[in-house]
DNA sequence: TATGAATGAGAATTCATTCAT
DNA sequence: AATGAATGAATTCTCATTCAT
């Protein structure tokens, strides 16, 4: 699903131009499709990740993080912001759509973890949504790189290492005790 | 220069359609110049802000970061990442034109300077390139938002307040002194 | 059968679309075997309305245009006129089959009631041919016009009151004797 | 112009398919243009016809249809008929400007004219919107005959001829006068 | 006999690029 | 140097037809 090709994504599903036509009334159907089936149930995962209140929000912050982080690497996920942001101009609802249904959801589970953890006076009192934007940011990045700007030639970027340094550098800023 | 449609640029930039092919070749021309032109020069500025040695690495890296979150929100760089990730579909080579006269740059003077804090006991062993990256992505994250997903009724996305709270937790994170 | 797609036929049929071809082995069979089934009988029945020697030409001439004023306003008959029309296009051997199958035919009867009416001294001596064309144009008129043009906001079009007008007026206009 | 594929219609005109695109925005754009440009100018001529008060009912008649009838075997306007009843499936909207523009505008006239000359006590007192219609449906089947169901091998229709005698066998029929 | 999933040629439309003026 | 009319390859979508079950 990663061209934006209709061919593309017919042959890469083992089928002709006609058939997606049986199953979908138009591209837009397609991502429309997408969203709900593949990031979706991802989101209702980290839900219920979220509300297990007895968990420190510390921890719960770095097994959300992690969760998204693994999804994210995922080889269809990650083709998701990359097709959104590019098809963008051509059918700006799709944006719409992918933002309502997925980052806000995501974000707003980040945030009102992170509210909790300035509640407990583990984290400083940042603002909760901005956090959660960048915390999520350098996850996005990560597959708008691997699927748009990275090269073979570079050899493969270490996705997993990336995302771990992420968590606890971010994490560490955001904790008021003293870390080493 | 927002829209991808050479007739679009043609028009913004006051001349016909025409007239653009007799200073480019192609649109991969002309988005090489663009490239050459707005963001070149401001990664110039900043190969020189790292240059300066006498300066700590911390303080350092938060004019860096903060001259570059300037420079993404100025109205055109903004529009950049969107830009090229969009026509990366169609055309590749733009996607490592804008990887390696823009990001791979940046990256590499911001990296740069996350080893010299290293080295200088200043900031934790990480893997500085990774570092780097995860520093500016959030500031990508802005002129994403802001270009594809935001939305007149949300009301502003508060670019400065968000990019300023990042600067402050990536560096807090890095560090080894503890910060309150 | 108002609609020309393969699809809706057979759905209105009551069958799948593989199902019509069992049957069939081409759209265009489909509309051979439609005209065979539908307008044919009629003209079969037309036949033997214009072999009864016995009545006056012009007696016969009012019940022939009777007749067919009747048919086409059938639901079915009257969706007839714009079908092959429309196809004619993508298939013009349908029109070929429309017309030898129901157009010359009826028009090749009535020529023949007019021609024996202008031997027997009641009608005008015009071109058979043309005289029969020209009676059984306001038919398929208010064919076409119930089934492309027509508006419900215009209220219904009084297609029995025209037929019966145009015949009238039609005889007044052929017959040698005055009427008032 | 007589067909309906974009691609004919451009090398029927000289230009490729692109080209089009520069002048019209759309199939319907271009259908709407023809009717503006080429039926509408002929009933702009009708309108002057008919306000000639000084002339007798039926002579106006006479000159009406002949007018008209002369236009419809012109190349062009003869392909109008078949060209919108075929497309009306496709775009709805297509039939209805050609029926408020065209037919109904040249049956209001016509009607006007009727109604004139049963005033006059010429004609006999029929509805006269139906009557209009039966004296045009003939011409309009000049068109769609020879335009979808002609074939070569029958040899021409004598498209004047038939008019000609469709004139005088209507004006016969609506006269109160006997004619012999 | 019946199905309905699958096909692919064909149609409308877009847009980077060319070229005569 | 500048124009803008013209092009045609590429893309989305439709629908008559086929064929394995």
């Amino acid at each position: 699903f990663e061209s934006a090709r209709l061919e593309d994504i017919a042959t890469r599903a083992g089928v002709s131009k006609g058939t997606i036509y049986l199953y979908f009334n138009s591209k837009e159907d397609i991502f429309q499709a997408l969203v709900k089936g593949i990031p979706q149930p991802n989101i209702e995962l980290l839900e219920q990740v979220v509300q297990d209140a007895s968990v420190p929000a510390d921890v719960l912050l770095r097994r959300f993080l992690t969760v998204v982080g693994s999804f994210i690497r995922d080889e269809r996920m990650k083709k998701f912001p990359r097709l959104f942001i590019g098809e963008a101009g051509r059918f700006p609802h799709l944006a719409d759509i992918y933002r309502n249904e997925v980052i806000s959801r995501a974000a707003g589970l980040l945030s009102s973890v992170i509210e909790r953890g300035i509640r407990e006076g583990r984290f400083h009192p940042v603002q909760p949504l901005h956090a959660a934007y960048a915390a999520v940011a350098p996850l996005l990045f990560v597959a708008i790189w691997q699927t748009t700007f990275e090269r073979p030639a570079d050899g493969p970027f270490d996705g997993e290492g990336f995302v771990s340094q992420h968590i606890d550098n971010f994490l560490r800023g955001l904790s008021r005790e003293t870390q080493s």
